[in-house]
Parts: C-alpha cells; structure tokens; sequence
RNA sequence: GGAGCGGUAGCUCAGUUGGUUAGAGCGCCGGCCUGUCACGCCGGAGGUCGCGGGUUCAAGUCCCGUCCGCUCCGCCA
C-alpha cells in the first residue's frame, strides 16, 4: 500500500491519526532546524513538517530533496499550532489546518530540474509542447482535464438516460469527395488502395438509423486535414448523435437538457431551458453573422430607404444595383484612432467591401459629425439615420453598402472586432447566451466553381413547404434546410438537421449538387441502397466536444483543454511527428514519396 | 496560399540615437536560519541576442534572406 489519503483529504478531524501520502514536492521551505515539503498529488496539497527531534534520520534527507522528487511520508496528523498567540493555519489551501509531522521519508524518485516552473504561465508554446507531461501538472492543466472528463461523464448520462446507444464507428474508412481534405491509409492488402479516415461518422450514423438502432450516440474522434486555428485541430472529438421517428423538437429538447447537465456539472450554473431560437435570415440581418454573439448589442439597421435618391453616389448606386445600404452604431466609440480605423477598414476590405464609410459623433449638433462622406448627406438623411440608429454624442457610426449576403458579413465582423476594441464583454464573461439558429437555407451557389453547394452537408432534408422548389433551379437559394445550430456566445457548439430517408429524394439531392449518377453509385451506393429497405425518418446533430470544453473552462483555444495536441502546423512537438518512414515500409505499402530533398 | 505579431540567461521579459564588460525578476547551485507557506538573508554560476549574409571603425539594435512559434484571412460539405 502506497498510501493511506491523498494530499487533499485530512483535515482537524484526523488529528492523532498516523498517515502515508505520496506525491511529487510541490515546494521546500528549508528553515535550518525545521523543514517543511509540501507534497502534491492530483487531488490536492499537504504540509509537511520534518523536524530533528521527530526523525534526525527523515529530517536529514528532507534536505536533500527536491522541486517534483516523488515522496512518500509517513507522520502523525496534527493541528496547525499556534505560536505566540498566532495561527499557523494556511487559507489557501484546503488542507491548511493540518500538518504531518514526519517520522519516515521514502524518496521513490528524484527528478532533474524541470525546464520550467510549474506555478508561473509561461507563453512558449513550443516548450509547453515538447514537454507536455509536466505542463499537464499545472493546476489550471490538471483542472481542464478533469473538467474534460466530468463534461463527456454528464453528456454520456444524459443520453443513456434517454435510451441512446453508444456505438463505436470505423476509423478506417472510405475517402468521400465532398467537404474536407481527407487523411488517408495506404492499404496494404489490397495494394494502391486507401482508406480515409472519417471527417464524421455521419454516414455510419444514418445506416444505424436504418438499421434500426433509433437512438445512437458516440464521442468520436474526426479527421480533417485542413490548415489549423486557434479552435480547430487535425484530429478533434465530436459528440454526434442521430435519432428515429424524432422531429426537431425532440433534438432540441435532448441537447438542451444535455447542455444544462453539462455545464451544472463543469461551472455549477443553471442554464435556463428552452434555448431562444432565431432564423437564420435574423441572425444575419441583426449580427451579420450565423453563429452571433448576442451579448455586445450594436445590432446592423438597414437604412437603404433614405439613400434611395442620395447626394451620395456610393449609396445611391449600391440601392440601384440591388444592394442595400446598413450600419451599426459603435456606442461611444467615436474616439477611435486612426490606426482603429484603418484596422477596421482593412477588416471591411477583406470581408468584400469597397472601403469603410464612418461618422464620428463629436456632438449633438449635424455639423460637429467628423467624417469624410457625411458632406454628401442632405438635413434629411442625417436627421432619418439619427433617429433609426439612435445616434447620441460619443458614438461611431460604421456603414456597409453592397450586396445584402457582403454588407452582413462586412459589419457582423466590424461589430466583434468594436467589441474587442472597446472590450464591451467586460464584466459578461459569465454570461450564457444560448441559442439556436433554425431555417439555414439548403443550398449556396458558388460563383467561382459555378455550381450549388449544401449549406449543411447532401443528406440535409429540405424544409417540409420547400421540397417543391427542388423542381426549379431559378428558386433552389430560397430552399431552407430543416437544419439547426446550437451556439453559445458566438460559438457554434455543433449543428444537425432533419436527414433526407428516401432514395429517390436523396438521389435528387446529390444531383442538385452536381453529383453524377456514376458518382453516386460509386461513392454513395451504400446509403442509397440501404434507403430502399424502409429507411425510418430520422435527424441527429453533432457537438464539437473541444470547443465545449474550451468554452466551459473559460480557455481561447482547443489546445488547452486537450491532453497531447499539435501545434498549428499538426506537428506533435513531444513525439516529433509526422515522422519520416523507412523505406521498406513504404514498399510493402506500394507507397512512394515524390517529395524532393532540398538543396542546401 | 496571404497578412500581422514574436524569437535576448532554464523561464518571463527590459535593452534608449548603432558605442564601455548585454540587464532585471523568478528558477538553479552553495552557505546561514526551529514555524514557513510567493519564506527570508548572504554569495555564485548561467548568453552562438533563432540562423545566414550585408552595411559600418563598431550591430541585440539598421538592411536582405531564411527557419521556428502564435494569431487571423483563405480553407474547414
């Protein structure tokens, strides 16, 4: 036996008992004639107290040791004392009441100096990395990963309260055109073949379905290979669950109590059921954006009506060419710098607009609004965008004039980046807002491959009122999707829909987007064939687990809550790989590089 | 593929107009200390200023190139 507690356990009440703990050596204070080691375990920390006259033999050694040695020590369990009429109790620590006097000391490993200090956040990441390990003893570390756990805990009670399976998929799988970069595996029994690993088991799921599982669920692992961000990793975990003979409601309500369970057990909060639900087209109209965070205000107003016969040339055209003139009211920023607005120009410029149109609101009175285009307004422009954007003295007022799809964009990204300038989330760190987004439209023409996309993904069903339209090409952009997002403070926590379940309307499907009947034998036989054999409604959705977690532990990247990731080039700084392979084992994979060594 | 920021001691960082021997805090090593808990005090070690080239009497500092890291855009059905 090791131990009898852990370093978070005794407290006054074990006074007089004797105890073994083990752990690392946290910290050392060597006082001459009396040493104290605070030994650390994952649960916690315990003061320990290694005086001469106790253990000349354990006290002796105790000043040999050193930061993270691993120990074992045995004392007797006392009460703090109190010296000269003052507590030597310790707050910050849950065990502060309490001490062991130590009589026996075990070192059971020594360690090298670490290559850096465990109580301090250091920002080298790279070093972080190379010894993920010991950055996994940090408490906010250790913390995160625990959390991690508690989170998949609540989400696995809750759906097998609700009668959900949890049913593994393959890994190894088939590589699908559509969406992301594939991994692939080199197979080697059936020589120049590959298989993919799976981007989402979203086909797996809907085969279930037909073989009527009806309630499914998994924590799996997905592969993408795609550039990396912040939030987005090679391989990451999903939450994904499908349902039979459910209607959207049904969703809903399971990812709603899922969510409240799940950040009950991670942040102790109670999030309020049901979640609001907006359309698609509000969410763009209101926040320019299909994920809005909703906590910063500063919703886009159109005000294309006043522009119509504008002085304004910019304006006026953009009305005339179908577009729309709309803005937001930055509240109090008209003391932005040039640098803020050249920044907030760029970010226009990238997102599709021409140039950035501002009014700085110096006063109340017209005259003192500083900007270069408000010249070219008439009393009655200024006076109409007055009262629609409830303009007072101290604001900034930004404008987006093009298209409807390019102005949303434009100033849903203006008005995260005012906030982050002007960091309007002050104080509202704590606040949740959930929400769901419903009615994404199902199809998305893309100009530069000239064809339609699935917003979602093929197996979308479309709106129940909107199957006809499937019929006539010229109305396919006005088609919704029976499809839902679930987002948290301008996050997508995960999406799902209502599935398509007949082979015909499937078939038709992929042949709205450009899908050959060829390609659809070979690529998607399997689904379309199971359709044929009484194929149950059925919808699911699917969570991203690292964002989730990231957001419930208050962290700004998916690194921090997950145990070995890689850096923003997909390299596992610890392991080094990707690696290079002997080339007999590319030969018995029929595989070979084409890569060229470069020249020095 | 593109943009921005960064790389100086083990770690976190400072380093002025190009000018003496490149600094601080923490950590580390040694010594002292019988109630500390960010212990304290004394002493010490520790540097290819990412790498390569250039300008200059002189480069951590200026110029060019390159590598690495982070963030963002593109991309992510």
């Amino acid at each position: 036996m090791y131990r009898t507690h852990h370093c978070n356990q005794l407290r006054k009440s074990d006074a007089g008992e004797t105890a073994t703990l083990v752990g690392w050596v946290n910290t050392k204070r060597d006082q001459g004639g009396v040493i104290f080691i605070d030994i650390r375990d994952r649960e916690g920390v315990t003061q320990c107290v290694f005086r001469s006259e106790e253990s000349a033999e354990a006290a002796d050694l105790s000043q040999k040791l050193r930061g993270e040695d691993v120990v074992q020590i045995t004392g007797k369990v006392e009460i703090r004392p109190e010296l000269d009429g003052e507590s030597t109790f310790n707050d910050a620590i849950e065990t502060g009441e309490i001490e062991i006097v130590a009589t026996e000391l075990k070192i059971l490993n020594k360690s090298e100096v670490l290559p850096f200090q465990l109580d301090k956040e250091l920002s080298n990441e790279d070093l972080r990395m190379k010894h993920r390990y010991l950055d996994l003893r940090r408490p906010r570390m250790a913390k995160n990963l625990r959390t991690r756990h508690e989170i998949t805990k609540a989400i696995r009670d809750t759906l097998d309260d609700q009668g959900f399976l949890e049913i593994e998929t393959p890994v190894l799988s088939k590589s699908t055109p559509e969406g992301a970069r594939d991994f692939l595996v080199p197979s080697r029994l059936s020589p120049g073949k590959f298989y993919a690993l799976p981007q989402a088991p979203q086909q797996y799921k809907q085969l279930l379905m037909v073989a009527g599982v009806e309630r499914y669920f998994q924590i799996a692992r997905c592969f993408r290979d795609e550039d990396l961000r912040a939030d987005r990793q090679p391989e990451f975990t999903q939450v994904d669950i499908e349902a039979s003979f459910v209607t959207e409601e049904d969703i809903y309500a399971t990812i709603e109590s899922m969510l409240a369970s799940v950040f009950e057990k991670a942040r102790g909060v109670k999030v309020p059921t049901p979640f609001p639900r907006i359309t698609h087209q509000e969410a763009m109209d209101k926040y320019g954006s299909d994920k809005p965070e909703r906590r910063i205000g500063c919703e886009i107003v159109d005000v294309s009506e006043h522009f119509k016969d504008s002085g304004f040339g910019v304006f006026k055209r953009a009305i005339e060419g179908g577009g729309v003139v709309r803005a937001i009211n930055a509240k109090g920023f008209a003391g932005v710098s040039t640098g803020q607005i050249k920044r907030l120009e760029e970010i226009a410029k990238e997102a599709g607009a021409g140039g950035l149109a501002y009014i700085q609101v110096r006063g109340a009175a017209h005259d003192t609004w500083r900007s270069p285009i408000v010249k070219f307004f008439s009393e009655a422009e200024l006076a109409a965008i007055e009262k629609d954007l409830n303009i007072e003295e101290g604001d900034l007022i930004l404008f987006g004039c093009d298209k409807w799809a390019t102005v949303c964009d434009v100033l849903g990204r203006l008005r995260l980046e005012c906030a982050e300038m002007n960091n309007w989330l002050e104080g509202k760190e704590d606040e949740l807002d959930f929400h769901w987004v419903i009615d994404f439209p199902l199809l998305d023409y893309d100009e530069e491959e000239g064809k339609w996309n699935a917003v979602h993904h093929p197996f979308t069903r479309p709106h129940a009122d909107d199957v006809a339209l499937l019929d006539d090409e010229s109305k396919w952009g006005e088609i919704r999707g029976a499809a839902y997002d679930v987002v948290l403070n301008g996050n997508e926590l995960g999406g799902g829909s209502l599935r398509i379940h007949e082979g015909d309307l499937q078939a038709k499907m992929f042949s709205v987007l450009g899908i050959s009947e060829e390609e659809q034998a070979e690529n998607f036989g399997h689904i379309l064939g199971a359709f044929q054999y009484g194929a149950p409604p059925h919808a699911g959705i699917a969570l991203g687990l690292d964002r989730l977690v990231m957001l419930a532990c208050k962290e700004d990247s998916i690194r921090e809550v997950i145990a070995f990731p890689k850096n923003n080039k997909g390299v596992d700084l610890m392991s080094s790989s990707p690696a290079e392979v002997d080339f007999k084992q590319l030969r018995e994979l029929y595989v070979k590089s084409t890569v060229q060594e470069k020249k020095d």
